[in-house]
DNA sequence: TATTGTTATACTCTATAACTATA
DNA sequence: TATAGTTATAGAGTATAACAATA
């Protein structure tokens, strides 16, 4: 019998939504063990592997707005688990920092959740795993410009860095 | 040189929830043209392709809560797209049916998005597109249940449907 | 003037409890 | 009692305008 939803199934937006709702409930759960959300989670991580990141260039990253990373820092600082530092030669900056204690739960908290990403992917080989992240990230690029080239027309091949 | 975010991009939830978030803003303008969301164009679809379906069970396949999908049809109704008539056997159920504007705007919304859609696969083959879908599939399938099964083990390869 | 971080705010999507009317 | 649809509500996540401090 065919799928009530076939016709949604078809497109590749309605997959990527499926997927994400599928995924945000048990990667909340997981994390909240941690006392850590996925926005939290992402700024520990991108800190912890960029010490001294600047706020801007932070939300720039993970690609939220300045004012929606305040209170996940204010958060994330709340817990002891980053440092803010006012920037030496420009006192409007913050210099971003783990702590010893950040750095615990980020590695704690991460090796939990790669373990239930791994999960995600069961069932598929390690190559079809590699080519699935490759192609969310074609197509996080693509979505990106998708609406900027209405006049857009043949199967052009344009290259993004995958690597 | 490395990505900032490299961690979290070897992560297939976070390529999943990037994408997603690259997709939201393009296809809510896109659809917006037709004064569709992407709720009610996924309702409209389903109700198109299962003639007298009752709500409760077009929740289930779009999996959305039930109240949540109310203002969804009561939108819908409102502009005239969808018929909610009463069930003469059990006078709770509503059976839903689309109208002629209804399947009109569908099939203009649904050329266009598709359209869309085949812009965010761009420069990946028709295999490796039919490929990405079934995987996200898996992800959603594997991500309902990763939570539950906190004690497995091995490379369990559980064949899931992906016709 | 422009930029960094901030506050306030609003809008969407989602999740749950409790109600009504029917069964 | 249980179910279909509904109401009300609350929580995330996200987006923009405007401000103070600094450049």
């Amino acid at each position: 019998m065919k799928e009530r939803d076939a016709e949604l199934r078809a497109l590749v937006g309605y997959g990527v939504k499926r997927a994400n709702s599928a995924l945000v409930g048990g990667v909340a759960q997981l994390l909240g063990r941690f006392d850590l959300r996925r926005t939290t989670f992402s700024a520990l991580s991108v800190i912890a592997n960029n010490a001294g990141i600047r706020q801007s260039d932070l939300a720039e990253v993970l690609a939220i707005e300045r004012p929606n990373l305040v209170q996940i820092l204010d958060e994330v600082q709340r817990a002891g688990w980053i440092a803010r530092a006012r920037d030496g030669a420009d006192r409007r900056v913050y210099r971003l920092t783990v702590t010893a204690a950040g750095l615990a739960r980020l590695t704690e908290a991460g090796d939990a959740l790669r373990t239930y990403d791994a999960r995600l992917t069961r069932g598929m080989s390690a190559q079809e795993r590699t080519a699935l992240i490759a192609a969310l990230r074609r197509v996080e690029e693509n979505g990106l410009h998708a609406l900027d080239e209405e006049a857009w027309e043949g199967p052009d091949v344009g290259e993004i860095s995958t690597t």
